[in-house]
DNA sequence: AATATTTTGTGATATGCATCACAATGTATA
DNA sequence: TATACATTGTGATGCATATCACAAAATATT
């Protein structure tokens, strides 16, 4: 596997940032400088890792552009809690909440990220409460959105969970009904807890119904209100 | 059903509440008197809903003894997200990262809970960062938790669950290998994502193989070991 | 371009668990 | 104390989906 990382430090990087963060708008000037000082900003190809669980943690990240899973291993095998896409915060509960990786960050596109020391990061949050309070308004949605996924998860069935997959792609992530899958038919089966055989059968299901037009990873969807109403009912 | 709720304000109540949190512990006096004098002390019996999903959220909930339930409804059912020990904030996520309620709390014994305002709550956050920045390692440690408990729920099978649940009462919420079930076995089934029937042949099973003794709602659990390698291989 | 590796498609079979059904017991309420 | 309601136990049946097996296609590596 191909590496491509490197690493700088610009002069007003992030307050200039086109990629910031609602929390990071709260910003005062001196806390840039902090930030300006303390990063790397680094880019990474497909495929590498961000994060990798059992690993320590010492930064916080943040996700400038690109895609990205965030996985675990799980009791019996690995997987895939969500697919996180740019402008975000990636690992603020794994490096806050213990000292080491919880969870793995794995890139599904070239990414840009940036690292922040997590004592930098611990600096910002103790001297600016808005900062702080958009942070914490952050973490709380996150935990709402684990709680209805996990819903999701284990009370659709196969059908449904991979009818919010492909709608998530379309509605969020590309925002079109015509894109590339970024990740195989094992990965999606990591990410709703089936096999991959399963996957295989449900998007040529999917396929034949005429619900999708499939073409290796290309998909269009082709009828998204039955995908709903699977979607539904699963 | 009987309700018992009353409401009371009281000096220095909060100072020197002997349930008071890590977070808490951060405040100085000028905060506690805005605690003091914004706060509702209620009592609940078992049973009592303390937070509805649906409902506008106004109150962060600090539960200072009892035990509850999290729960929500799921794509198709009711799900419990997790049991909760008092002490503990409770509804964090809930109240700060949506205007109404994503998911209910309901008492599973007779509890004591302190509404706090979600204004007066916001003040704190904005004018104590070290309360702020307790409340981050909460909220992330809490998700953590969140990503570990799903994994399990979706990966292991019923029968590593259960042993599960029945560890987690003796381990974490009574601390001892005798206990009464807070819970229905309906109500079991809900929280790990099963049906009341597999719960009840399932508890049938470990008694009749010494993992438990049984009788009615009264669990004496007599072979830890073998329940922990239930849940491991689960 | 040739070879190795990963990904995908699809059949056959096995199984964990849901669901239905109904009886028995336990618990609340009038 | 009697009656209604909720909880539990247990059998019979069906189904969604895992697993195994193997071939074909696509992608990466030399």
């Amino acid at each position: 596997m191909h590496h491509n990382v490197y690493i700088c430090r610009m002069e007003n990087e992030c307050k200039i940032c086109p990629f910031s963060s609602k929390a990071s708008e709260k910003l005062c000037e001196c806390s840039y400088d902090e930030l300006n000082e303390n990063h790397a900003k680094v880019n990474f190809i497909k495929g590498n890792s961000i994060l990798k669980q059992g690993n320590l943690s010492s930064n916080v990240i943040f996700l400038r552009t690109g895609l990205a899973k965030i996985h675990l291993s799980g009791p019996s095998h690995e997987q895939i809690v969500r697919l996180v896409k740019a402008p975000t915060y990636l690992g603020l509960p794994t490096t806050f909440g213990n000292k080491i990786n919880q969870y793995s960050v794995t890139t599904l596109s070239d990414v840009e990220v940036c690292y922040i020391d997590i004592n930098v990061f611990q600096k910002l949050l103790k001297s600016n409460e808005d900062f702080s309070y958009e942070i914490i308004l952050e973490l709380c949605n996150s935990e709402l959105e684990s709680f209805r996924r996990c819903a999701n998860r284990t009370q659709k069935q196969t059908r449904g969970n991979l009818a919010d997959v492909l709608l998530e792609f379309a509605n969020h992530i590309f925002e079109s009904e015509t894109f590339t899958l970024p990740i195989s038919q094992s990965e999606i089966g990591k990410l709703i807890d089936t096999s991959r055989e399963s996957v295989s059968r449900l998007l040529s299901e999917f396929d034949k119904d005429g619900l999708i037009k499939m073409n290796g990873k290309q998909i269009e969807i082709t009828n998204k209100k039955s995908l709903e109403l699977i979607s539904q009912n699963g």
